[in-house]
RNA sequence: GGCGGCGUAGCCAAGUGGUAAGGCAGAGGUCUGCAAAACCUUUAUUCAGCGGUUCAAAUCCGCUCGCCGCCUCCA
């Protein structure tokens, strides 16, 4: 089954073909870093760590770039508010950046460019535009002139007449047409600046995307994605710029996540309803989040809530608690040879080896439909099902029982690297979810085992009326108790 | 105003022509001294509404209603 993308350019699912067979070139748009990333942040770039996972996974050899912007109007803009260099300012969002995104679980990309790294490169582009006829300078900046590039709006499917007709257009006595854009913009006094042929000045912000991906992709590349905001104007401009450049295809794949909304609008900056990666991290794991943002398809907008992250926490928790269980038969077991012998598996059994071996098969197949994350997260709890029905009807586990057992257990692993899911240990994360939630009650671990350890002497003096007063107590409290044959445990509602 | 997308059970969500995955919440049951967890059963004759195409539509077409996005910095 091959893999099918959604490209934006052609606005339908395409079966993917590497330019390179074996190889994949992908670039992602990064974050102007002036300020902590927040969770629309966090989707995309958690969207195309899966992608980037998943398309290792199946074997290529890809290489991921991931940018900076590390120079623009709104570091310029903190930097004077803070009277610092600019370069405080981007070196400390880069810094948090990395910080939230490690958090979060991210795969390093194959290069993580600053833009400023790149100003030769960026400066070779812009005279190859101005040579050939699509830039043109205009008081010290230099413009793109859209008018010289056909193909313009390819990518969002509109005319300009379409884009103009009802916009606010702004005059700029600068441009030639209102739809040009910045290829280059000449500093003023005090601002950071580089040198040119056409004075001192800093790149425009489209430009970056072009001369970073030229430089470590080529020409011609497979994916490009970023956010739905991001296809006009930037990757719009970008492809102006490099396919009237290069005389050559861009992209050939586009691909745009969807995104994060609060209340069903738009999180964002301007609108100022938005959430930081690490005030959500306070609260939740890092892979509930993830968890929450994998359960929807990566180009529909996903609504973002407290409610929602409890109930992907709850999903992630039934995952672990199976997990748990089946560390638990894999370890617990004898290791005694004396099992019984060569067993046949019970019908549990039997539909439990069903379901691991299409297991696999079928995530993949999800995945291989545009990364269908929310499908191939059901296959998982098809198989968390019949594991733990499994489990509940088995006694005692042969090594036929046992090595299906850590089959799942392995494929639950296999599944993790491509999601970015089960890196802990089960009983691990369990404990971790268990103590967050622990903060938040006004009664302490401590006197929780002190009143368990009370109700074991009821319960063994048949005095279960005291015992399910402490029972009680402590469920006043959110707290659950759990017998078992190895004793009482604890857990928080 | 122009262009585009979406509307699936109480909630989240997959499904783009063949008769509705999965999760959360709820109900009943098994297990348990009682609970919890787990398991079993159950919860949309129906996919915003109305019409059309088809042997067959949530899936294609048209219209209506509602929500959202882009057109300006934005993941």
């Amino acid at each position: 089954m091959a893999l099918r993308v959604y490209n934006t350019l052609s606005g339908e699912k395409e079966t993917f073909v590497p330019q390179t067979p074996g190889k994949v070139g992908m670039y992602v748009c990064g974050v102007t870093v002036y300020d902590y990333c927040h969770i629309g942040h966090a989707r995309a770039n958690i969207v195309f760590d899966i992608i980037f996972r998943y398309l290792k996974y199946v074997g290529y050899d890809v290489t991921y770039v991931r940018n900076y912007t590390d120079i623009d109007d709104k570091i310029i803009r903190r930097a004077n508010q803070e009277s610092v260099d600019y370069r405080v300012i981007a070196d400390r969002y880069i810094k948090a950046f990395d910080e939230d995104m490690e958090r979060l679980g991210l795969a390093r990309p194959t290069v993580e460019p600053k833009a400023t790294d790149h100003i030769g490169g960026i400066i070779t582009i812009i005279e190859t535009l101005m040579a050939k006829g699509h830039a043109y300078q205009s008081e010290g900046d230099v413009y793109y002139a859209v008018d010289t590039f056909p193909e313009y709006l390819k990518l969002s499917g509109r005319t300009m007449d379409e884009m103009q007709a009802g916009a606010r257009v702004e005059v700029g006595e600068k441009k030639n047409n209102p739809m040009d854009f910045a290829l280059w913009k000449s500093s003023k006094p005090g601002e950071p600046s580089w040198d040119s042929p056409w004075g001192k000045g800093r790149p425009g912000w489209h430009i970056e995307c072009s001369a970073m991906s030229m430089e470590f992709l080529g020409k011609t590349f497979d994916f490009h994605g970023g956010g739905r905001d991001l296809i006009f104007p930037h990757h719009e401009n970008e492809i102006a710029q490099s396919e009237a450049a290069n005389g050559c295809q861009f992209v050939r794949y586009w691909l745009h996540n969807g995104f994060v909304n609060i209340n069903a609008e738009k999180m964002s900056k301007s609108l100022g309803n938005f959430f930081t990666i690490r005030t959500v991290l306070e609260k939740y794991d890092p892979e509930t989040l993830r968890f929450l943002i994998l359960s929807a398809h990566y180009r529909s907008p996903i609504d973002f809530s407290d409610q929602n992250l409890d109930e992907a926490q709850t999903g992630l928790e039934r995952m672990y608690t199976c997990l748990a269980a089946v560390d638990d038969a894999l370890t617990a077991q004898p290791s005694s040879i004396d099992l019984p012998a060569p067993e046949t598996l019970p019908e549990a059994g039997r539909e439990l080896r069903e379901k691991v071996d299409q297991a696999i098969p079928r995530f993949c197949e999800a995945m291989d439909d545009d990364f269908n994350t929310a499908l191939s997260m059901g296959v998982l709890f098809e198989t968390v099902r019949a594991t733990n029905r499994f489990l509940a009807e088995s006694r005692e586990f042969g090594p036929l029982a046992l090595s299906l057992l850590a089959r799942v257990r392995n494929l639950f692993a296999e599944a993790g690297t491509v999601l970015g899911l089960f890196n802990r240990r089960p009983v691990e994360w369990l404990d971790g979810i268990k103590s967050a939630k622990a903060v938040n009650m006004s009664i302490t671990p401590v006197e929780i085992e002190r009143l368990i350890a009370e109700r074991a002497e009821a319960r063994t003096a048949k005095n279960f009326r005291r015992g399910d007063e402490i029972r009680d107590l402590l469920l006043a409290q959110g707290v659950h108790l759990l017998d078992s044959a190895q004793g009482t445990t604890w857990n928080v509602k």
